[in-house]
DNA sequence: CGCTGGGTTGATGGCGATCAATCAATGTGG
DNA sequence: CCACATTGATTGATCGCCATCAACCCAGCG
């Protein structure tokens, strides 16, 4: 049995879109990793850097935060296990954002140079790593959607249905219960609400018996209705196309 | 002089990030592109589908829009000349939302197929495409904090600002004014509010002679007074990096 | 001409922000 | 072991931004 690596996240969250080849294993096991710990709403990556390296949540959870002049902030996305949470850092001259830890968190850091040579051998890589940022974008898109024209009980149970969705995908779902360690603050910055209402929300969607939510412990009694209660709808979160047979190269 | 070629706006895109070799602009005069006309909220791309060609904005405007089941409806990016508007389909199975044209636009479809050859050709192609899909990315996810976290006039602004620095990279701003096809109604779709506060937060912005809205012409007296409105930086939209000297491959 | 789509304005109401206080849980130092 | 501080959840009261409803105007057009 394997000795568990600090890539095994990564390796795990990509074969459930496609198969591996064995190249591919091996290039990213050869991937050098630096691996890090993080207290809660620690920053992993910094706004206004120009990183090196992207980053790579090795257990726990992450969020990409932007800040305003005036002190708010939005978060526009939540990084599970096995998530890069700036792949496009490659591409970007200068991060847009910012990424925070939520609750305690590990992350890896892989350096970008690596990532491109292993892209170069490999072209599996190349697609694989690209679907990646494609399908965050998708996430992207519906949170905007969410954000703008959902109410916040909607806004509120759609977050809750990807989350549910994501986890399940991960094997990290255990009796329609997963762990979720944020703030009702930090819901408030994902949904573009204030606390105080984030937190009479969730009161409705428990009075509703929609939630169950125990301090970092989150139960969805009954996921489809819930689904129908947020309109939501899991194609933007499908795997991606398989690889076709002469794939980019780069 | 070169016969206008319908992937002409697209070189003149992407050269704008970098000098394309001389096989990239090859490459791209070499796809298919097939040509049609699009009337104002016409579908260019229907969501729910699975296309087999990705398409690219030759002239006019095109949005991105996300349909709700009570009928609303979120618009989540806007597209201009040389925009691909779906190069995320090659790689989803399902697409998420339709794109719509705003006002009279033409379209170019390109098979994916040929796309992923070119890239599989002309690894400097694909390092582009993917950029491409990244600063698309970063486009929404500044979308969701001006959402989520901005007033009305201060979203407003920001998506004017936005406008007018991607329209000015290509050349389409003159004497601080652009053309933009968009009904009040767009706006509204644009920015997560209603049609009726469209129409008073412009006229706000114009009482403080910040915005100069006449039918299709906006004009932008002072931009730096209008992005200090908004709190805007233009960051996430400056140019990515440089294809690495080993790139990827696909 | 009447129709239609888009812009404009007024009146009213509600969703969610803000301010403020309380409470529970945890941690910390003496 | 206990004062005390801190963090997060919870609830009430009030306010305001923006939605909604309903006119009306205007220009383009069949």
């Amino acid at each position: 049995m394997a000795i568990a690596h600090p890539i095994d996240p990564l390796i795990d969250s990509l074969s459930r879109r496609d198969p591996l080849s064995s190249e591919s294993v091996e290039a990213l096991r050869n991937l050098t990793v630096r691996v890090k710990d993080f207290t809660p709403n620690e920053d992993l990556v910094r706004s206004g850097t120009s990183p090196v390296e992207s980053c790579l949540v090795i257990s726990g959870f992450a969020a990409r935060a932007q800040y305003l002049a005036d002190g708010g902030r939005q978060l526009d996305a939540v990084h599970l296990v096995g998530d890069f949470v700036d792949l496009h850092s490659m591409q970007l001259q200068i991060m847009d954002h910012s990424v925070t830890a939520l609750g305690h968190c590990t992350a890896g850091f892989i350096p970008h140079r690596e990532l491109i040579s292993a892209m170069h051998a490999v072209p599996q890589l190349t697609w694989l790593f690209w679907q990646t940022t494609v399908t965050d974008a998708a996430i992207a898109r519906t949170w905007i959607t969410c954000v703008g024209r959902r109410s916040a009980e909607q806004n509120m149970a759609h977050l809750l249905c990807e989350l549910y969705v994501r986890l399940s995908n991960l094997g990290l779902v255990d009796g329609n219960a997963f762990t979720l360690p944020a703030t009702q603050n930090d819901l408030a910055d994902m949904l573009g609400l204030s606390t105080v209402h984030v937190n009479r929300t969730l009161r409705d969607l428990r009075n509703q018996d929609l939630v169950d939510w125990q301090a970092p412990r989150v139960r969805i009694p009954d996921f489809d209705r819930l689904a129908a209660k947020a309109g939501f709808d899991d194609v933007y979160l499908l795997p991606g196309r398989p690889m076709p047979p002469e794939p980019p190269r780069l």
